[in-house]
DNA sequence: CGTGTTTATCGTCAGGAAGACGACTATGAT
DNA sequence: ATCATAGTCGTCTTCCTGACGATAAACACG
């Protein structure tokens, strides 16, 4: 079989970049790192890097993942789930001719959930990273705008902005509140995940009902804990069911 | 500012791939195009082709689009509606090692949605094209295994089942199902559009309460069709309103 | 040791949405 | 004239949700 003909198209490099979301103290918050070189030096990024000749996408994605982060990406289609295992799954693609302007870089975002982490660890060739909260953040880059020295690198902003829209909305219909969530975890504290990602607050009981009542979200373990205060809780792990139907509801405004 | 060190990371091709459904005598459709030369020669294939240097993703989703079909892809974030725009947005990103023997290529699929269309005009490199029904197709791709000639080529059967999965979640909380319809259409019209794409039979009694109850979905133009026989009905244009909530509901199976 | 505070959990009630389905209307075909 | 076809309006029942009262079980503090 002949190769292609090299001239018959321009060459790219691609690149994944990682909207790594967690909650912490009732806030959504990204793994952000500080560039240590041009362009865009000095200025906050999401991690990410290039992607290996014999890799796959979502494999270069986990890799980054745990040179970042220690976590262990937990592919959904995967039968193995490692403790510590994160959600993972792919966002979108940015290839916009000028967006990195040394030269023409394919960057395929992926999205990872986790539970709150110890401090990050930096790695790899980021000088510093650090979590910071998604809305502080956004409202930073609309505020300052594109060249100030407060706004994400490249496009970040937008695949964050992405990131965080599409978790918001993934919530919704599927179990992925959980990701948020360590492997045994209260009613309570599910809701304190909802209301941290939508900026909302809901009410307790019919939350309750809600998430209770729902064949497969949720299995009781038969522990209890009161690490909230308060009564002492019942602890659930995550059911095998992934999608909610009738989902939750984000309400209005 | 230096340019990367082209051994610092592997050159990739990029190319877009595209899944373009119709609605076609009841059935889901999507475009097809038999391949001309080696790899896959003689196999059905998406359409697609090499995203060139000064392009960004999805303008060159539209080119392809446009070639194979004359289609003017209506993106959705931009604010003129040409009249045969077709609903156009990035699916997901393809990049296993192997997924084309010749060398590393990443492609970015694209969902295009568009009513029904004249035979297709067969361009560009695609020897011949056609609608094929997507249940036949992927049940053949199935059932035949992954080497036989019936199957797709490359890894083109999960790129479509993806897009046609893709569809088929969207329209439940989206407008999106009017990209199926000419610029006018009838409740009866719209409502064959969600039983094709879903392959179930809906009421329509509640169907229409349903459509018509839901502010911003369709706004009616006045006049009338009897086009599908019967008693006359009222012909609407898509509204503004974009997400449908509460959604439309699947039927369990 | 009681009292207040916090969180969890159960129950009730009203309003809205959806499924099932009856009834009526306006065309074209025979 | 009759029938078949498709569209449109209503009704009834059931389920889900939002609002909110009430109780339970821990801890903190005097």
């Amino acid at each position: 079989m002949p190769p292609y003909d090299p001239s018959a198209f321009p060459p790219f490099a691609v690149t994944v970049d990682l909207v790594v979301l967690t909650v912490r103290s009732h806030a959504l918050c990204t793994l952000v790192v500080r560039r240590g070189e041009e362009p865009f030096q000095g200025r906050w990024a999401l991690p990410g890097g290039f992607v290996r000749d014999d890799e796959d996408l979502g494999a270069a994605a986990a890799r980054e993942l745990a040179e970042e982060t220690g976590l262990c990406a937990h592919d959904p289609s995967a039968a193995s789930v490692p403790d510590n295992g994160a959600h993972l799954e792919q966002l979108a693609t940015y290839g916009a001719p000028k967006r990195d302007p040394r030269m023409r870089v394919v960057s395929v975002a992926h999205l990872a959930l986790a539970p709150d982490l110890p401090a990050p660890r930096p790695g790899g060739d980021a000088n510093s990273a650090r979590w910071a909260p998604v809305e502080e953040l956004l409202d930073q880059a609309r505020a300052a705008g594109p060249d100030s020295p407060d706004a994400l690198a490249f496009d970040h902003a937008q695949i964050l902005s992405d990131g965080v829209e599409r978790a918001r909305s993934k919530i919704e219909y599927s179990s992925l509140a959980t990701a948020f969530c360590p492997p045994e975890f209260t009613v309570g504290e599910l809701r304190r995940v909802y209301e941290a990602v939508w900026g909302v607050s809901l009410d307790p009981r019919n939350f309750h009902r809600k998430v209770t009542g729902t064949p497969g979200f949720l299995v009781p373990t038969g522990g209890t804990t009161t690490r909230q205060g308060g009564r002492p809780a019942q602890l659930f792990r995550a059911g095998g069911a992934t999608l909610l139907n009738p989902p939750m509801l984000r309400p209005e405004v």
